[in-house]
Formats: structure tokens, sequence, C-alpha cells
DNA sequence: CTAAGCCTTAAAGTGCGGTTCAAGGTCAAG
DNA sequence: CTTGACCTTGAACCGCACTTTAAGGCTTAG
């Protein structure tokens, strides 16, 4: 199979697909005498798990270690198992987060309309944005948008 | 007010400040006669909307918008309010998008537990992150993990 | 006068997950 | 034997929100 192929198959990019073998998460396949990448049929499925893995929000990072494990003949299913937790951990962290921040805009929103938005000095707009219980770690310092 | 006491007041970095200063997020300051930034009090509290901005997930290049509007003497706050809905709209979104995917995990997590993890062979791998609903939209071709 | 601790700028680097580009090689059809 | 569709590589670029670095100027205390 052809890199092109490949990729249709698998619905990637041919791009995606050497980037993914630099980075380790696909194993190197043969080449053809012209040079060309030939994968086996299994490419397709070492292909669609780095995706599955992506689609449940692992990194590239992780799914990498997972492959080199694996291509070393160990079984990591524990180790995968383990990132799946702990992804799990993360996704109800980010959900707490986001159902605080959206509670926090509700109350903004409905404060915002009780004013008149067309008498809008800058300290009445700074007003809008202002959240009067703190949101819960004072020091978070990253603001993640998704 | 210099650069270094302003940036204590708001809790960011100088490097911050000159940052946004130069994306059109704050007034640039007068200068002292040495060329140091000279901030006004009003800089603490248009620095710290800022902040406030990206707290609730507003991008910069919407922020600059905002400052853009009020520099110019206008009345932002409608166009405030709508960035505030629209953001709102795009955490209900992705609240639903996340619990979908804690729901998934749930089910795969469970399904693995039933498994020997010592016995793990590339197949049974593949296995363990395969959701046999589809995700809502399949052609969502980003994998946003926070 | 000098040293410390501020401040200045432009430019480059970071992390993540790729995409795009430039310059070329291979292969099958016509 | 040329055309066009595929393939190869390395390097640069993207968005986002900064941080870091390098090279230097200002200010104040001793």
């Amino acid at each position: 199979m052809l890199i092109g192929e490949l990729a249709a198959a698998a619905g990637v990019s041919t791009a995606t697909i050497r980037f993914y073998e630099r980075s380790g998460l696909l194993t190197p396949p043969e080449r053809t005498s012209g040079g060309y990448r030939d994968y086996p049929d299994r490419a397709v499925a070492e292909l669609r798990f780095v995706r599955a893995g992506q689609a449940v929000g692992l990194t590239l990072t992780e799914l990498a270690e997972i492959t080199a494990f694996r291509d070393r003949g160990e079984a990591p299913c524990g180790e995968l198992v383990a990132l799946m937790e702990h992804r799990m951990v993360e996704v109800e962290h980010r959900i707490n987060e986001l159902d605080q921040l959206r509670r926090d805009l509700a109350v903004l929103l409905d404060a915002a309309h009780a004013h008149n938005l067309d008498d809008c000095p800058p300290a009445t707009m700074y007003g809008l944005l202002e959240r009067r219980e703190p949101q819960p770690s004072r020091d978070a310092v990253a603001f993640p948008r998704t």
C-alpha cells in the first residue's frame, strides 16, 4: 500500500502520515525499489489507533510512548488504560471548570442586560466582566479556551 | 507608575504588558524623560479588564477590537456583550462535547477492565479505544484537549 | 564613579499538531 | 519519450499567547 492509499483509507493527509512517522507514532514501513513507502495492511489499524487516541484527547507524545512499547514487543495495554484514566480525570476537571465558567457568564450576562448598553464609559464596561465570587483556583495562570 | 509596578499591581509580567501594548490591548502610556513607560492609575483597571476577558475565554483579538472601540471614544458595551454571548454558546457546546467524551471514556474503561491487560497483542490494544457509537460530528477535524 | 536594579528594543523561541513549500525522483499511460 | 499523477526530502510556516534572549540605557545609593 502506498502512502496516498493509506491516507485515503484512514482519512488523513499524506503529510500527516509522514509527520506521525517522524514523531514515532507509526512504524517506518519498507520501501519499494523506487524509495516509496510500502505499507502492510496493519498500518491502517495502527494509524486509526493513533486517531482514536487523539479523539479521546491523548497527546501525540503519550501515544508515541504506547507505540514505542508496542514496537519493543511489550504489552502496553496497562499503560494505555492508565492514560485513559488520567484523561478521564482531566476531562471531568475541565467539565467542572467550564460549567463554573458557564454559570459565571450567565450571571454576568444577566447583570449586563440590566444596563443601558448605549451609555458605556470604560468603568461601566469593565464592570461587565467583573466576577464577584472569585474563580476557584486563584493562580490558574493559563486560560484555555476550548 | 512604572511598568514593573503596574505588572505587580495586576499580577502579570512586564513582558506581557509590552506584548499587550504591541497587540493593541493597552493604550500606549506617556514616557518619562528617560524613555520609561509612565502609566496613569486607570491602566490597572484597563489591564485587569483584559485579564478578566481572557478569564472568560475571549481571545486577545476580540479584546483588542473592544479596546480599539473604546480608544475611539465609542461605546463598545454592546459589542462586549455580543462577544460574551457568543462565548457562552461556545462554552455550552464544549461542555456537551466533553460530556459525551466522558461517557465514551467511561464505556471504554469499563470494557477495558474486563480484559486481561497482561495479554495484549496490538489488535487487542487497538480495541481498547474503539468507540462503537460514532462521535457526533464525523468531520470534526480538530481534537482540542482542554 | 560604580554597581545594582530598574527600564528600553527587536528578534527569536516555545508548545502543539500539524500544513505548506520548493525542488526533485518514480512510474504508468499514451 | 513525454506527460501527469504520484512519491521523496528538508525546511519553513501557522495560530495563539506569550517568554526568553541579547544588547544596551536610566536612576539612585553608596
